[in-house]
RNA sequence: GGCGAAUUAGCUCAGCGGUUAGAGCAGCGGAAUCAUAAUCCGUUGGUCCGGGGUUCAAAUCCCUGAUUCGCCA
């Protein structure tokens, strides 16, 4: 039976880049929609980048351009960055859409017209310079409980008190400096709290099957607490939609992002062959699915069913959400490089189907986090896309090619392929269904087991011996078993590598494959087209470039929170050219460390651990230690570090004779960039002490330690 | 602070009441040489975070402690 879905993915904040925790998502309803339409079933997978509030608002003014020309410029680079990562829309629009803004706006009538709306007065903090309401992450002050200073206004990052923004002690506007007033305005408020309002929440979000288990929990702790009332007004200026007949007054910009789903797609059905009716209204059995991260779970599971069933849209079918994404088992951070970003893993020319790969791997159907490990990233990759699946159609092509010129074994052996591998065609069942309850590892689990059992078939057979033996019928018809076991591989991996499949396709000279595809064989006699490899290694010298390219030298600012949290918490998530310059170092510091902001002119202004970490030190053996011709300080060393050797070229001729320092250990700066000298590139650095004129100490290691041992 | 999740082999993870706890990678020992070193066979390795309890039976359920992570609109 067809299914027709309407699959999104959450909308993008047009205030920064797409990184690689915003990739978890797209990737992973990517894959499913990738496989719902090779199933044959009706998709259309939308998006759109998110481009209202505050946060546009104020980043363009500082950028000296149009909020519409900022979120135009960030949609260009978005929407390359989803090309290039393989994402498949069907339609990648903006928020800022007359689609949009007109269904916002019959939404809300019809919010309105049911008696869901009410104005209440609300008493803020506004900037009197910037004439403005400020957001709460746009205020700033002391700590009430341990008077840190440039504390935001709802927690204090150095003694992790909570309050609110009322609590801070000589706040000021992040925007203009100024001392913020408190000041009465009039807001919409959608009344979750109404009865009729409340129990459909409770039934919907309880009842049937519209959420994860764990979101049902999580939903039932926030009901408990009981159902606020949702501000949906923001006071101009504000960059957004203006509410019908309510000058001065904007739709906060997150009643508008999920609409943008619908703003979208109807988009996509002005160009015709689609529906837009048969699915955002009411009844019939066309599916509603949303992919999102599970911190703005809130939003999708209350206030969408809500706003959608009281203006008589269709509600979700499924709301399904996803963890969070660490890198090396922490939170991606900038200081360390691990805040990767998609356009740097482009620009590098890394292979997209690499992270769809890994993620797809470590992808269930759960909220939990995932972990990008970025040694398991390489070793998982080369190991099972090129040594296991790749390798597989290039150990047989050669012999098809060279000796039967390209053309598969004469008569039909679906029989025998069954028996030489069982099992091989019936997992696509298993397979199917794994990728449908987007248990996207199990379903790799199982694809790489068999690809297993395709090379220990190839083992069992040894072509090669059956070719030296001339045994050339049984030599034809294992290489024509080895390439069907192929196809079906293939198959089976083509939602999570569409482009690696598409040169699969190229090479077995087949039509673009189908899930369907997996119920037969290739025709007796096909020809094939020549191999060409389909997928390269990926080296860890790309992925030390990747986190070099993403490492950021500033002192590490402790306002980086939750950095992979979805974008869409524009009001939430200030905008780092906005903030002031101060950095809260002491935040992310565990010991002493620094007092307080240090002054940014100090000569050695103190440094966070996570800063001293960035040194990578290690112990060398000092392996050969060479006069340099022609130079006059410099001494040529070469160091052992256990796994490698390296060459650094010191500056300690005058001090030191070579030959008395070899065999002794050091401590190097291991990661320090190369750089190129007369005499050859110095691959580091050996650390010595020194003052004017008192001569150079080489730091000594106590003996026991080894070569390559960290200095921490 | 409140609530929740996680903690299993060197690494990444699976197992979630029932034979001696598994996989991939890494390691080690063999084999093989078709394949852009890719493969195959064998093998080492674990007080399943600590402590209590329930049960004929616990990695799996309950309590408690530790650590890590997340959420608090």
């Amino acid at each position: 039976m067809s299914r027709r879905l309407l699959v999104t993915s959450a909308l993008p904040y047009a205030n920064g880049s797409i990184h690689f925790g915003h990739l978890v998502e797209y990737i992973q309803t990517d894959i499913w929609v990738r496989f719902q339409k090779m199933s044959g079933h009706e998709v259309h997978y939308v998006c759109a980048d998110d481009t209202h509030g505050t946060a546009i608002m104020l980043r363009a003014e500082k950028e000296g351009i149009t909020p519409e020309q900022l979120i135009d410029r960030v949609w260009r680079e978005h929407k390359r960055d989803f090309d290039g990562f393989l994402v498949g829309f069907d339609n990648y629009h903006s928020t800022h859409s007359d689609e949009t803004r007109a269904l916002s706006e019959g939404i809300y009538r019809a919010l309105k017209g049911r008696g869901l709306i009410d104005i209440r007065s609300v008493e803020q903090f506004y900037d009197p310079v910037k004439s403005m309401f400020l957001p709460d992450r746009f205020i700033k002050g002391e700590c009430p409980k341990c008077g840190a200073k440039d504390q935001y206004g709802d927690s204090c990052e150095v003694c992790g008190a909570t309050y609110t923004p009322t609590d801070l002690k000589n706040p000021y506007s992040v925007v203009s400096g100024a001392a913020p007033v408190r000041k009465a305005s009039d807001h919409y408020f959608f009344r979750l709290s109404a009865d009729e309002c409340k129990r459909f929440l409770e039934d919907w979000t309880q009842q049937g099957d519209h959420l994860q288990d764990e979101a049902r929990n999580k939903i039932r702790e926030w009901f408990d607490q009981g159902l606020n009332d949702w501000d949906i007004s923001r006071d101009a200026p504000y960059f957004g939609f203006e509410i019908p007949d309510a000058p001065g007054k904007y739709f906060y910009v997150w009643l508008d992002a999920p609409i943008g789903y619908l703003g979208s797609f109807r988009n996509l059905a002005a160009r015709g062959g689609v529906d837009f009716d048969a699915f955002t209204k009411p009844g019939g059995d066309t599916e509603m699915v949303h992919f999102i991260g599970k911190d703005i779970l809130y939003f999708h599971a209350l206030f969408w069913p809500a706003m959608l069933e009281y203006a008589g849209y269709r509600t979700p079918t499924k709301v399904f959400a996803h963890g969070f994404l660490t890198v090396n088992g922490e939170k991606m951070s900038k200081s360390r490089g691990t805040f990767i970003t998609a356009g740097s893993y482009l620009d590098l020319g890394l292979d997209p189907e690499w992270l769809r790969y890994y993620y797809a791997a470590k992808l269930g159907p759960t909220m939990e986090d995932i972990d990008l490990s970025l040694d398991d990233f390489v070793a998982r990759v080369n190991s099972d896309l090129v040594g296991k699946f790749v390798n597989i159609a290039s150990r047989a092509a050669g012999f098809i090619h060279k000796r039967f010129g390209g053309k598969l074994f004469s008569s039909r052996f679906t029989e025998r392929f069954e028996s030489e591998l069982p099992g091989l065609r019936e997992a696509a069942g298993v397979i199917a269904a794994h990728y449908d309850a987007r248990e996207f590892g199990k379903a790799l689990r199982e694809v790489m087991a068999l690809a297993d059992v395709v090379n220990q078939f190839v083992d069992k057979h040894q072509p090669w011996e059956l070719a030296k033996h001339n045994d050339t019928e049984q030599l034809h018809y294992v290489c024509s078993i080895v390439l069907n076991a192929f196809r079906l591989l293939t198959i089976y991996l083509k939602p999570v590598l569409p482009a690696v499949a598409a040169r699969a396709e190229a090479f077995l000279n087949v039509e673009p494959l189908t899930w369907a595809d997996a119920q037969t064989l290739l025709p007796a006699g096909h020809a094939i087209r020549p191999y060409e490899h389909l997928m390269t290694r990926v080296d860890q010298k790309q992925i030390a470039a990747l986190v070099e390219a993403n490492r950021e030298n500033l002192a590490p600012t402790a306002a980086t929170h939750s950095p992979q949290r979805h974008a869409q918490h524009q009001e939430n998530a200030v905008n780092e050219a906005t903030k002031p310059e101060t950095a809260t170092a002491a935040a992310t510091a565990p010991a002493p460390a620094a007092p307080a902001p240090a002054p940014a002119e100090a000569a050695t202004p103190t440094i966070s651990i996570d800063d001293f970490m960035k040194v990578d030190l290690r112990v060398a053996r000092v392996a050969r230690a060479e006069h340099v011709e022609g130079a006059e300080k410099l001494v040529k060393l070469t160091l052992d570090l256990g796994t490698e050797t390296r060459q650094v070229f010191a500056g300690i001729k005058a001090h030191y004779e070579p030959s008395k320092i070899e065999g002794r250990l050091v401590v190097m700066v291991a990661n320090l960039a190369p750089r190129k000298m007369r005499f050859g590139e110095s691959q580091g650095m050996v650390l010595a002490a020194s003052a004017d004129g008192s001569g150079v100490f080489l730091l000594d290691v106590d003996s026991g330690a080894a070569p390559g041992m960290r200095v921490k």
